[in-house]
DNA sequence: TTGCTCCTCACGTCACGTGAGGTGGC
DNA sequence: TTGCTCCTCACGTCACGTGAGGTGGC
């Protein structure tokens, strides 16, 4: 069974980002596409959307820039590679290894999503005080309030 | 009581940015200094210092680039001019159009900050479900876990 | 053949980083 | 006077945006 492969403006629309973006990751060297037509053009897999997202996640919602994301994937892909090989040239020590690696980044990305939510948190409720400020102002002043939005009536 | 006035140097520091971000935001017009030594350097006061932290949080929690962050502060600073302005020039459909405004611009904040929040707890989640396959990984194959770090035992 | 998408340069932009070379206050 | 921080250019960088000019497949 053969794979529908994408062309780059497909992938690229799929994930929200710009062709240039895709051609930019491949230049250097964090995505190539899975294969290519006859012609040239490139042809994305399914596996190259997900890492494209995967990409997308660790810098546009953790923060990173593109070589810390490098290094994440680098250590990611050692381990996949272990997982499909099956020669016996890894030694115990060498899994245990790379293994050890993988769950130190998992550590550390579950740490600073730990530490986003909580900043997010934080400003979720500045703006609801904000709100409220608004909302005192406007009762203060008497002025009209838009609609559908509740009288600070009773607060403590 | 005359208030304690930071050097840039002091300022940066105590946000977390470079001087030259500083500078870069005073010739944006997103942050001005309230005042200057009679040689010229800049003094920051804490109005100032709680400014900066807004343009931050908008810019790495929210994700806005500077130029909304402009629109966002401007709508704010009219907002707070009409509050400390006594003389009546402003009329009741004025201050009711501007605070129409703010709520509008905290609404979308509001909503934005939600969304993250939504993005990050599924980050959360599939990096718990990441560090699972890691586990089962090392079980199939009999590696050594890392110490301190739980058996995968009883699992649905 | 006509559109459409694709290709590779290559210069532009945003948000700063990083010296270069010089001045100011304890 | 010696450090330290400050100042203003001004070029560099990262992650792309945006044409310029040309090729390829339904």
């Amino acid at each position: 069974m053969t794979e529908s492969l994408l062309r780059i403006g497909e992938a690229a629309e799929r994930c929200g980002v710009s062709t240039r973006t895709l051609r930019y990751y491949e230049e250097l060297g964090l995505l190539a596409p899975s294969g290519h037509s006859p012609g040239g053009s490139r042809r994305y897999a399914t596996a190259d959307i997900e890492r494209l997202q995967h990409i997308r996640e660790l810098r546009d919602v953790l923060g990173f820039d593109l070589d810390q994301i490098r290094d994440i994937l680098a250590a990611e892909d050692r381990l996949e590679e272990m997982r499909t090989e099956y020669r016996k040239g890894v030694s115990a020590k060498r899994q245990e290894d790379l293994l050890d690696e993988c769950f130190a980044i998992n550590d550390r990305l579950q740490q600073h999503v730990a530490t986003k939510l909580g900043v997010l948190e934080g400003f979720a409720a500045e703006l609801r005080a904000r709100a409220r400020k608004y909302e005192d102002f406007a009762a203060e002043r008497g002025i009209r309030l838009p609609p559908g939005r509740p009288r600070p009536a009773s607060r403590p």
